[in-house]
DNA sequence: AGACGACACATTGTCGACAAATATTTTGTC
DNA sequence: GACAAAATATTTGTCGACAATGTGTCGTCT
C-alpha cells in the first residue's frame, strides 16, 4: 500500500503526532498557503504547549512547508507558479540521477515487485479510462519505489524527506488531476524498462522527459489560463 | 568575500550563534565525527539552556550534520566512503541542474563577476602553482556563484544551505587538497563560458563531468589506499 | 494635517523544572 | 562466575513562566 513517507517511521512522541496533523492540515489547505503562523493559537487548537509546537513547526520548516523569520514568525509557504516550476526543474535534476542509480543498484526483488505494482496500475487504468492515475497516489507511488530503489541515502532523504510533501501539497492546491494520465503509464513502463535492462544512461533521460514534460503540460495550461482570462 | 553561506542572513538570536558555532565545530572535526551528543553537556558547554541548545539541535539536523532518534538522542552524522560518493552524485544532479538554469538566468553583471573572479583565480593560482586552489575556498566560492546564479530558490536552498555543510564537513575531515587544482580551473573557466554563451546544455554537461572527475578521483584514491594497505 | 515619539499590547525567544523513556548498575538466583 | 530482573540514574520530551523583541495606538509637536 501507499505510505506517505517511506523514509520515517511511525510517530512516536506528541511532536511527531502534532507534526503529522499540522501537515496534512498545511498540504490540503486546511490552513491557507501564504497565512501567518501563530504560535499561542496552534498550541491552544491542538491542546499543546508552546514549546512542543515550536519542535512541531522547525520540522515543518524541514520540509519546505513554512518558513521562519527571527523574532517575527512564521509563514506557510505559499504556492506561486514560479515555485512550482521551480519544484520541477528540482525534481527532474534529482529524480532523474536517482533514476540512474536505480539501474545501477535495483535488487532483482525489486525489479519484480515494481513490474508488479504497474501490472496492477495498467488494469485500474484500464478500467478508468486514465483520468485517475495521475490524482490518486499511483504516480507518487511508482516514483517512490525508483527513487528508494537508487540506495542512496542522500538522494532518498532529500526527494521523500522533503521534496515530495511540497509536490502534494501543489497537487492538493491546484487540483492537478492531468490529462496526461494514460501516457503517464507508458511512460513509467519504459523507464522501469530501462531500469531492467541496467541501462542507467536511458533510465535517466526518459525520467528526465516524463518530468519535463508534466511540467511543460502545467507551462501550457497555465499560458492558456492567462489568455482566456485576457 | 567568501563567506560561509550566502543564503542566510547574519545571527541575531543566541540560537543562531550557538548553532554556528557548534556548526563550526562539527565540521572541524572538534567534535568528531559519529559521537554521541550529550544535550546537558552542550548545553552547559555554551552557558544555554537546553530548550535553546535544542533548537540549534534542529537546524543542525536540517543541514544533515546529526541525526535524531525519538527518546534515544543526536549523534553527530559519521564520514563514510559510501556517504562521500553519495554527496558527489547527488552534488553532480543539483548542481548540474543549477547550471543549466544559470546559463539561462543569469544577468550580465553576474557574468562579469564571476569572470572578474576567475581571472582573481587564475592570478593566484600561477603563483602557488594549483596547490591551494581546491583547498582554500575559491573552489566552493565558484560554485556558490554557479548556484546563486540559477536564481531558482529550491536549489539555491538545498544546495547551499543544506549540502554544503557536508562538503566542507567531508573537505575538512578527510583532508582534501586534490591534485586536481589546475585542472579544475580549467574546467571552471570552460563552464563559465558555456554559461556566459548561454548553453545551458553544454553547461550542465561540463559540470556533472566536472564534479564527476572529482568523485572518481576520490575513488581511485580510495582504491590506492586499499591497495598499499594490502 | 502629518510626522515623530512614548506607551501598551502581542508575539517570539529563553529559561528552569517536571514527566516519561532509556541506559546503567545492583542484586538475587542458579 | 554468569545470567535475569529490579532498582537507580541519566537522558530526552513536555510544560508553564519570564525576558526580549516587534507591532500598533495614542498623544503631542511642528
Amino acid at each position: 500500500m501507499f505510505q506517505a513517507n517511506p523514509t520515517k517511521q511511525a510517530a512516536v512522541t506528541t511532536t511527531d503526532k502534532v507534526f503529522e496533523q499540522i501537515q496534512h492540515a498545511i498540504v490540503e489547505g486546511k490552513i491557507p498557503s501564504g497565512s501567518k503562523i501563530s504560535e499561542p493559537e496552534l498550541a491552544k487548537r491542538y491542546q499543546i504547549s508552546r514549546s512542543t509546537l515550536r519542535e512541531a513547526l522547525n520540522r515543518l520548516e524541514k520540509c519546505h512547508l513554512i518558513e521562519r523569520k527571527a523574532n517575527i514568525g512564521s509563514r506557510v509557504v505559499d504556492c506561486t507558479i514560479e515555485g512550482l516550476l521551480e519544484l520541477y526543474i528540482t525534481r527532474e535534476a534529482l529524480e532523474g540521477m536517482a533514476c540512474r542509480q536505480a539501474a545501477l543498484n535495483i535488487s532483482d526483488d525489486e525489479i519484480n515487485q515494481m513490474q508488479a505494482m504497474l501490472n496492477t496500475h495498467g488494469q485500474t487504468q484500464e478500467l478508468k479510462d486514465g483520468v485517475a492515475y495521475y490524482q490518486e497516489e499511483g504516480d507518487l507511488d511508482f516514483h517512490y519505489k525508483v527513487i528508494l530503489a537508487s540506495h542512496n541515502k542522500q538522494l532518498i532523504d532529500l526527494i521523500c524527506g522533503q521534496l515530495y510533501h511540497l509536490v502534494r501539497m501543489y497537487r492538493c492546491q491546484f487540483g492537478m488531476n492531468s490529462p496526461r494520465a494514460s501516457r503517464a503509464f507508458d511512460e513509467h513502463s519504459r523507464i522501469l524498462q530501462a531500469i531492467a535492462e541496467r541501462d542507467g544512461e536511458l533510465a535517466e533521460m526518459l525520467m528526465r522527459r516524463h518530468i519535463a514534460a508534466s511540467r511543460k503540460n502545467i507551462e501550457n495550461k497555465i499560458a492558456q489560463q492567462k489568455f482566456t482570462a485576457v
